[in-house]
DNA sequence: CTCAGATTTC
DNA sequence: GAAATCTGAG
């Protein structure tokens, strides 16, 4: 017996939106501990890990640990249904080959469930070690995705370099180039409006816009997103969710040449 | 060496959103005095004018005439990437083949530049002659905007007729006719509400409204604009940008039989 | 000016 | 279905 409820329903509504493009069907692991997801994307270049901690839920009953196959579009169609406010509580029985999303309208005038088949998906769950990064950088998660899609209307790919001073974005295209530095910045009003720097070692490193721009997606989830590097290791970029747990996005490196090498356009 | 820094960079994203539409290559030529464009649409029927002052920016070195290819729909969309509320500069060195944009936010945290290709564009510079015009009409931009979007809803061509009173915009077209009548008003609590009309001579000229439509998206650079009309001379629509000059759009009347006349839709 | 909602187009 | 554009609200 499962039974999940939580109050702000519009967190789970949010956390669709931002992995449902990247991702058709996952699995989804309850546990007493809470409820997650691991998922490459279709592609099988980008990795999606979802934590909702069970301390986030205002009830959480999960008696024992259980794997629910989903579409994620069917569940996102469904989850469309509820209102911004209202509460969700996810239901399956034991040994149920359906899950049961039920809405609550804050006035509880409105009382919705709606019942969604599962699915056998199998999935390697990999284990993602904690690893120890070069850079990491916190900034206002508007800021990253406006960076992302500008960047994307002049090239395909983006250089992320960080120095102490600053993190530099840089694309290169058929109808010029483009660099965008942010410097570090503590001194805002407000801390979500920060960009910090942790450094190590200085790092640069190309990724593929069309991913950062799925990745973006999250952006409604939290004021600010984490973007980790290391050489020769995917990048993490992680939306924090409140109280609960977090979006976390992995995508590994393009192996390039050095960005200044002088090479014919080819 | 060139180097114009414009404070208000909102401006020059508003004027490429307004030619880039009509326009696909054009020279920009800098000089002493100021930033300049002029160009035919690309279906060479209408002409535009840009002239941005030097003294509109607060940073102007030009050390010599220089005239820049560029495709405007390229830098759309690096102008795009600039925050409306950036100070954007625009550099080029002397010989070089690109031009630099950067993009300073207002709190210097980022700073963003693009490099562009030039282009080589042959254009014919047309001197266009002060005219005395018939008549002259001022009013409210987004009420001509708004006139000239209701009637292409009619028709295909707008007759702009000026009398003491007022201006009349008429359409016709398959499914019925159209008459618009804006009276002189000179009275309203703000100045740039008023239409206002200077007549020598009444006039009626007829023009195609798609390019009117396309003349009004610079609607956003001003409050006002100013419609300048003679028999057999093209009309100048403008609108003028605050301190620094203006965006001139010229069209040539339709020669055409006398609006009354019934004719059958061919 | 930014956000969200709505609309339209590909 | 998704992206871009436009509009109204805060």
């Amino acid at each position: 017996m499962l039974e999940l409820r939580l109050v702000q329903g519009s967190l789970l509504k949010k956390v669709l939106e931002s992995i449902k493009d990247l991702v058709n069907d996952a699995n989804f692991d309850c546990s007493a501990t809470g409820f997650s997801l691991q998922a490459m994307d279709s592609s099988h270049v980008a990795l999606v890990a979802l934590l909702l901690r069970a301390e986030g839920f205002e009830h959480y009953r999960c008696d024992r640990n259980i794997s629910m196959g989903m579409n994620l579009n069917n569940m996102s169609k469904m989850l469309k249904c509820a209102g911004n406010d209202d509460i969700i509580t996810i239901k399956a029985d034991d040994g149920s080959d359906t899950v049961t999303f039920m809405f609550e309208s804050p006035t509880q005038d409105k009382i919705s469930d709606f019942e969604m088949k599962l699915m056998d998906i199998d999935s390697e769950h990999l284990g993602i070690p904690d690893a120890e990064y070069h850079a990491i950088v916190r900034m206002p998660s508007v800021e990253f995705a406006r960076i992302c899609k500008d960047l994307s209307s002049i090239g395909d790919t983006v250089v992320i370099s960080v120095t102490k001073e600053g993190v530099k974005f840089s694309t290169r295209g058929d109808i010029g180039s483009a660099n965008i530095v942010c410097r570090q910045n503590t001194t805002v009003d407000k801390p979500e409006e920060a960009t910090v720097i942790e450094m190590n070692e200085p790092v640069s490193l190309t990724f593929a816009l069309r991913y950062m721009n799925s990745f973006t997606k999250a952006t409604p989830l939290s004021n600010t997103v984490t973007i980790s590097l290391s050489s020769d290791l995917p990048v993490v970029v992680e939306y924090k969710i409140a109280e609960m747990g977090y979006v976390r996005f992995y995508l590994a490196p393009k192996i390039e040449e050095d960005e200044d090498e002088t090479k014919p356009q080819a």
